[in-house]
DNA sequence: AGTTGATTGCT
DNA sequence: GCAATCAAC
């Protein structure tokens, strides 16, 4: 948006009467309050607006005005297509290492190594960390652990090939493309490489530094990487982007059957010259640095996330490899089952780039016995299904950026009247809502970094429909807590279970935790895995110690009581949604 | 990637 | 009583 066009916005929305609550302050005085979506690449902090007035500002946007930041990008792209490609290869090649920590199978670094192999000069890798990007994105510090300590790895590894991986803290972000540009003229690098990210801020990052990295002498070539089929390249039959999943899978098995060049994986780099350990000794010899200081964590918690998950590609690949040679085909009876061990946990890793998905679909085509993404075993298909789920997401993002600033996939559901009981959600985070199943889950999350698919949507619905809690805080906390939290799949899977989001999930698709309870954790293993008050309760009761079935088990080992009734929060949601889509409540 | 309540047909 | 089925939320 053009300042002329959010001054149109701001007249059209005083036309229809949308003002500011006089109990709250006034909506200028909040900063960043009017930044359009446009502003150059720069701190949203999503941290500073309590949530109801965060739902108040994301109804002012006029999500049809919003760039699409993709566009943007293609645009620097073109534009400045001629001058990179004549750019001359000086003394280095650059690589910028962000959620792609990888060499295996990495299209930037791929690239980057050919180049600076064309005219014999290095690679050098690089990979910056920010305090306020932790910030913004509320990564949490059990992922800026993983995250540093794959650096290590990926440090190690690149040594090997006489590469090095150059790490430093830049605390703005804002300051960070001019920084790497400075870097690669004291180096003489004339080319940068690096893998598109798709949230806005980043698109918008990647377009600016295509853009500016022509007048710093610095030919940018960022290149989709992250998803197996690059968002743009799928449109249905009237050349709309897809909003729904389905015909969105049955479009991206399609475009994959006509290009089955896009599951080739790209090479590891080359080795590099003899001389860039000698010419580049101190960028061999930095450091990996520790956690910044809003993302430490205690010694407890490094024991234990740690010896929990270790970091790296190669333990990504292993990981890969014993699930699609052992776990797969249990995988579509068993994939539901919270207590099991029946998914291949590479979550984390694809979220990092410690695995890239295009590895992990091409693995699993080649276990099918088909040889084919469709068709062979039921494990195999089920698992590229849900694979593709984190592109769907992806494409998402980048078609309709407004996802990013807090703003429901659906415009019509800002509307909703939602909840901000405290009392509650602390309830919810602590996994005390007197749901063992709920509970459990939370616990695993709080515990682990790390919740089973099943038990995110079960413990999504009930914070956004028993609870009728803001989704966002509930989007938040998993951000928080994960460890591997993707902006995208985080999002996308909120807004399913809220309703809010892509994909037609009708709001009276009301989880019911109890059946959730009894239908994915029958034995109640998940539940006594993970709340210790209910280990000793035999049976049914798990699911439900207070009800029918209860002994005085869960009263003496401290265990709270149900702190809403479902069906009358289920009544109460129904309600709350069909005034805020302004439907007939009769 | 759902739940509920009513109805039906069976024991 | 209880499971299967179906429409409606």
């Amino acid at each position: 948006m053009v300042p002329s066009q959010v001054a149109a916005n701001c007249a059209k929305r005083k036309a229809h009467g949308v003002e500011d609550s006089p109990s709250k302050k006034a909506k200028s005085d909040i900063p960043g309050y009017n930044d359009s979506p446009q502003e150059e690449y720069d701190i949203v902090d999503r941290q500073f607006y309590p949530p109801e007035m965060e739902n108040e500002r994301c109804k002012q946007y006029n999500t049809s005005a919003i760039e699409r930041p993709i566009e943007t990008f293609e645009e620097a792209q073109r534009e400045t297509q001629s001058e990179r490609d004549k750019t001359r290869v000086k003394d280095a090649v650059v690589h910028w290492f962000k959620c792609d920590l990888r060499i295996t199978d990495n299209k930037a670094l791929h690239l980057a190594s050919a180049k600076a192999k064309s005219r014999s000069v290095p690679l050098i890798c690089i990979h910056i960390v920010s305090p306020q990007d932790y910030k913004a994105h509320v990564t949490s510090a059990v992922r800026v652990d993983f995250v540093l300590r794959t650096l290590e790895v990926l440090k190690e590894d690149l040594a090997q090939l006489d590469i090095p991986l150059y790490v430093e803290t830049v605390a703005k972000r804002k300051a960070i493309p001019n920084r790497i540009f400075e870097l690669c003229e004291k180096w003489g690098a004339s080319h940068l490489y690096t893998n598109i990210e798709y949230e806005v801020d980043e698109l918008r990052r990647e377009a600016l530094m295509t853009r500016t990295g022509v007048s710093n002498g610095v030919a940018v070539h960022a290149v989709p990487d992250t998803c197996v089929v690059a968002p743009g390249e799928l449109s249905s039959g009237t050349g709309n982007q897809y909003s729904v999943y389905s015909p969105w899978f049955r479009a991206w098995l399609a475009y994959l059957h006509t290009h089955p060049h896009q599951l080739d994986l790209f090479d590891p780099p080359n080795k590099n010259p003899e001389d860039a350990r000698r010419n580049f000794k101190d960028l061999f010899e930095c450091e990996i640095p520790e956690a910044p200081e809003n993302k430490k964590l205690t010694d407890e918690e490094k024991k234990r996330f740690r010896s929990m998950w270790p970091p790296g590609e190669h333990e990504a690949r292993e990981r890969l490899g014993k699930f699609l040679s052992e776990k797969v085909h249990h995988y579509a009876d068993a994939r539901n089952i919270p207590a099991g061990n029946s998914t291949a946990i590479v979550s984390v890793h694809l979220s990092s780039g410690t695995l890239s998905a295009r590895t992990a679909i091409a693995a699993a085509r080649d276990a099918n016995s088909t040889k084919k993404l469709d068709g062979g075993e039921k494990g195999i298909v089920g698992w590229i299904s849900e694979v593709a789920w984190r592109d769907f997401y992806k494409h998402v993002l980048a078609h309709w950026p407004y996802v990013c600033m807090n703003k429901p996939f659906k415009p019509e559901y800002t509307n909703i009247q939602w909840e901000y009981n405290n009392e509650l959600f602390q309830k919810w985070c602590t996994g005390m809502t007197g749901y063992p199943f709920i509970d459990a889950a939370m616990r695993q999350l709080n515990h682990t970094g790390y919740m089973h698919n099943r038990a995110r949507m079960a413990v999504a619905s009930f914070l956004a429909k028993d609870l009728l809690i803001d989704w966002r805080m509930g989007e938040r906390y998993f951000m928080e807590h994960l460890i591997d939290g993707d902006f995208a799949s985080n999002n996308g899977g909120w807004g399913f279970s809220a309703s809010t989001g892509v994909d037609p999930q009708p709001y009276f698709r009301i989880f019911n935790p109890l059946l959730q309870s009894e239908r994915f954790d029958a034995d109640g293993e998940y539940i006594r895995k993970w709340v210790k008050e209910l280990e000793g309760i035999e049976g049914k009761a798990i699911h439900d110690p207070y009800g029918r079935k209860a002994t005085k088990a869960a009263e003496k080992a401290g265990y709270p009581k149900m702190c809403v009734d479902h069906k009358e929060s289920r009544e109460r949601c129904l309600k709350r949604y069909k005034e805020g889509l302004g439907r007939d409540t009769a």
